[in-house]
RNA sequence: GCCCCUGUGGCGGAACGGUAGACGCGGCAGACUCAAAAUCUGUUGCCUUCACGGGCGUGCUGGUUCAAGUCCGGCCAGGGGCACCA
């Protein structure tokens, strides 16, 4: 018989459903819809494994959701914008449009060849002037709502990528993308203000109940909410200094007042005088070069300012200006507590500043209770407080507060860690921000009618800076409110504000506005959005973020866009580095008795351990390359298999050629099947061994369903095997319409996962219409129940036996049974049971 | 430093508090072959026993329970996130 031929069977399947548009989404379905959808793919040039993954995941979900009769919409677009394109343009003289371009046609190629059941007519790039036009003219509706604002304000600047960076892209004060040392820039950008919704993007993250927990987790740390007193102290030269803490309790513990080198009243100071100018200025060069070394090292200087204390005028604190007091944060002024805070206490030490306990533990008593290396940050009772004394923390806090608030003096407030999106970039592949700066009217929206403001074919991208920006006429345009000579920002935007709304997108990619609300209203939530945890934070963020602006701005009632997500683990491999440590490829190094050696001159090879696939450490398999040999069947197993979706998953040759085997063994198990009645001939009632086929096909149904529907596809997978098992080890003289009906539950089971080759079983069982457009198998209750019951009979918590018995055997006679079993009396040894705990269909637990 | 997650055979991993190791990979033995590949069958946690059987086993350590991989406390190890956020 014909070995399966992967390679030819997948195209003819990928060629039908193409011709029958088998997966288009139609909006007008009666049917429940169902939104699966897998992070868009920005277009580097080739699919690499994590792509397989995830779309492997996405797509055994999105058919088993069709085959269940839902009305799937499963879409594919590009994430287009962005820094690569630029560089290539740079380094090779191409236009980025046209490297863009053919990336997209090769990976699109290669995603067809994996058989997924996408909607190809929703396709599209972000770069496409049809989606970047639409997304000006959402930014223009945020800024009339009030969600997109300019300011000028403290940048984080990148020197290599020459732009400029949200906070959530500096990373340990690099770019995220470059690595440089990130240096500060005033400068007047755009932001959205992402703050307007702090509170409700916190508390919305409770019901985000189908959410990872992790995720959610990082995204309540991120927001950062923290509740807390502001308050003002009086300063010597009749001024105020308004303070932000959590910890008002340890107001009586107080021994300084620090200032943020960027707080005001510190610039003001520093007018007239040139020592504390200096000390501000050498606060903004730590944090560049050195930024590692002297990343703890705590520096303040006086400002000769003495701060009165709130609740005792006669007590005056020193006023500094500290390098560790961040503007951003509160107010920019802190008062410093150094029994009970580490930071301050570390500033202290160092400046012999008063270090006075104020919250003692339990248990301590409060004359002999000191702070030695570390501040204490516990629970206790409060002393050395004046009226606060004896109390808990809580209550202290409750008092502190009631009393500056009484005095007028403070109020609680809430701080957050987030701060506003900063979404311009001095870069010219992205979508430019469409506003006009007039001389007359300041800044202006561009005219509806003008979008979309087009980028220009003709970039120079060989100048330092931005190309945009040099372009010699593009910028030039008339004020849209006056019409007089003005100019066009030549800032584009954060290509993650691409990413926050294409979801929405894709419910009508041909619709006029930004978004159909009709089509937002069928088709999102997206039901299961499949991605990686590297986008916890950003890109579900202002995902997030972003459906809250289309509802403000009238597009949708939806608060937020993913009711479930999905975060799969990374794809790893070991590494293999010769003799001088150069890194090796996979392909370069065979492996002869437990030993590796380079292919090319057969010297040794140190296999290292499992890494995440990446090109600096070479350790990568190109999904096209295996499709070629295995087909994409082969790696859709594999994706699948064994390892739980949200894990690391390890490339192994030995796993592949499994997977490939299994291929094989289901063509055979279905191409050797004799004797079979024609296409629709029911199983009716077995017996023996004919039952038994029929119960393993029904249960296999039962248990795969559950599984995908949970997304454990590694368990969906072994239930298939146990399945294929079943069916190969059948009597051949077995009822032919029984073998029909595991074979043909077979082929169904594997449809979402191995989709060409359930094609193929498909018509080899006879059938002429396509499994893609069949319904999901029913399980009968009747063959999925167990008509006994296998008993586990302990002695003292220790297995002595097992017994067989229906489901609903009478624990009397169960007991007697149990007691009955040779194993049973081995271990009782003659003694009395003292007590015999039955659990019905499960065990018995007999104490002796 | 803080927060979170994970520790189960040679490996990936199963296991509503109820027979630990499903299923796969790998190994071993056998069948088919002149031979190999492919395929098929059996076997495969460790120790002990000729065998029947017995003992030990889910990172360590206490506890709760008739019963703990699973629940609770304390530790250890690995991974991830945040990191001067007052």
């Amino acid at each position: 018989m014909a070995r399966y031929n992967a390679r030819e069977s997948e195209a003819k399947w990928q060629a039908e459903w193409s011709a029958r548009n088998v997966f288009a989404a139609s909006d007008e379905s009666g049917r429940p819809k169902c939104y699966v959808l897998e992070m868009f793919p920005y277009p580097s040039g080739n699919i690499h494994m994590g792509h397989a993954r995830n779309y492997t995941m996405g797509d055994c979900l999105a058919r088993f959701r069709r085959a269940q009769g839902f009305n799937v919409l499963h879409p594919m677009g590009w994430d287009a914008f962005g820094l690569p394109a630029e560089n290539a343009a740079r380094d090779k003289g191409v236009n980025p449009r046209l490297w863009v371009e053919s990336n997209i046609a090769n990976m699109r190629a290669q995603l067809k060849l994996m058989g997924l059941a996408i909607d190809w007519d929703r396709e599209f790039a972000t770069c496409d002037p049809e989606y970047y036009g639409r997304q000006q003219k959402l930014f223009i509706e945020f800024f009339r709502q009030g969600l997109v604002y300019r300011s000028e304000a403290d940048v984080n600047w990148d020197p290599v990528d020459q732009t400029v960076l949200a906070n959530e892209q500096v990373i340990d004060g690099r770019g995220w993308r470059s690595g440089a040392v990130v240096e500060r820039r005033k400068l007047s950008q755009w932001f959205f203000r992402i703050t307007a919704y702090s509170d409700d993007l916190l508390a919305a993250l409770d019901r985000l109940e189908r959410w990872p927990e992790k995720v959610r987790i990082m995204q309540r740390n991120w927001i950062g909410r923290s509740e807390g007193l502001r308050f003002s102290f009086a300063l010597s030269d009749g001024g105020t200094v308004e303070v932000f803490s959590t910890r008002p309790d340890t107001l009586f513990g107080a021994s300084f007042v620090a200032l943020s080198p960027d707080h005001p009243l510190a610039e003001k100071l520093a007018r007239n005088d040139p020592a504390l100018a200096a000390f501000i200025e050498s606060c903004h060069h730590t944090g560049t070069a050195e930024a590692e070394i002297e990343k703890a090292e705590k520096r303040g200087h006086d400002t000769g300012l003495t701060a009165a204390h709130p609740f005792d005028p006669d007590w005056k604190l020193p006023v500094l200006v500290a390098n560790f007091v961040l503007m951003g944060y509160g107010t920019g002024a802190i008062f410093g507590c150094p029994a009970h805070d580490e930071r301050d206490l570390e500033f202290a030490r160092k400046y012999g500043l008063p270090v006075l306990p104020v919250v003692i533990p339990d248990g301590e008593d409060p004359k002999r209770f000191a702070i030695g290396e570390e501040a204490y940050l516990g629970p206790g009772r409060l002393a050395n407080s004046r009226f606060l004394d004896g109390m808990a923390v809580e209550e202290a806090k409750a008092e502190v507060a009631r009393r500056l608030e009484a005095a007028g003096r403070g109020e609680r407030t809430v701080q957050y860690r987030l701060r506003d999106w900063l979404a311009s970039r001095q870069r010219a592949w992205g979508c430019p921000i469409p506003m006009v700066h007039c001389g007359k009217c300041g800044v202006v929206p561009a005219r509806e009618s003008d979008l979309p403001v087009r980028l220009p074919d003709d970039l120079n991208f060989a100048v330092h800076g931005n190309p945009l920006d040099h372009h010699p006429t593009w910028k030039h345009t008339a004020c849209p409110a006056c019409g007089g000579a003005a100019q066009r920002d030549t800032d584009t935007l954060d290509t993650f504000v691409d990413s926050s709304w294409y979801f929405a997108r894709f419910c009508d990619t041909k619709a006029e506005g930004p978004v159909n609300p009709a089509a937002l209203d069928y088709w999102l939530p997206v039901d299961q959005y499949i991605g990686g945890i590297e986008h916890a934070i950003l890109h579900l963020l202002y995902a997030r973020f972003f459906t809250r602006g289309l509802k403000r701005a009238g597009y949708t009632k939806l608060d937020e866009p993913f009711a479930g997500l999905f975060t799969q683990g990374m794809i790893c491999h070991e590494t293999y580095r010769d003799r001088d440590g150069e890194w090796l490829e996979p392909g370069e190094v065979e492996k002869r008795g437990g030993q590796a050696y380079r292919k090319s001159d057969g010297t040794q090879v140190v296999v290292g351990p499992s890494e995440k696939m990446s090109k600096s450490k070479r350790n990568t398999v190109a999904p096209s390359a295996f499709i070629d040999i295995y087909g994409a069947d082969a790696m859709r197993w594999f994706m699948l298999s064994d390892t739980p979706p949200e894990r690391d998953i390890e490339w192994t040759e030995a796993g592949v050629e499994g997977c490939w085997r299994f291929v094989q063994r289901v063509h055979r198990l279905v191409a050797e099947a004799e004797g079979l009645p024609p296409p629709g001939t029911a199983a009716g009632e077995a017996q023996g061994a004919a039952l038994e086929l029929r119960r393993a096909a029904h249960r296999a149904i039962a248990a795969v369903t559950e599984d995908l529907d949970a997304l454990r596809f590694n368990r969906a997978v072994a239930q298939i095997y146990t399945l294929a098992n079943a069916i190969g080890g059948a009597d051949a003289g077995i009822d032919g319409a029984v073998r029909r009906e595991a074979l043909e539950t077979l082929a169904l089971l594997i449809g979402p996962m191995m989709p060409h080759l359930a094609e193929t079983c498909w018509e080899a069982l006879g059938h002429t219409s396509l499994l893609a457009q069949t319904p999901w198998p029913q399980a009968d209750p009747a063959l999925v129940r167990h008509d006994t019951v296998t008993i586990a009979v302990q002695v003292n918590g220790k297995l002595r036996g097992t017994l067989e018995v229906a489901p609903d055997a009478h624990e009397d006679a169960v007991r007697a049974q149990a007691l009955a079993l040779d194993g049973v009396r081995r271990a009782l040894e003659a003694r009395p049971a003292k007590r015999i705990i039955v659990v019905p269909r499960r065990i018995v637990n007999i104490v002796a």
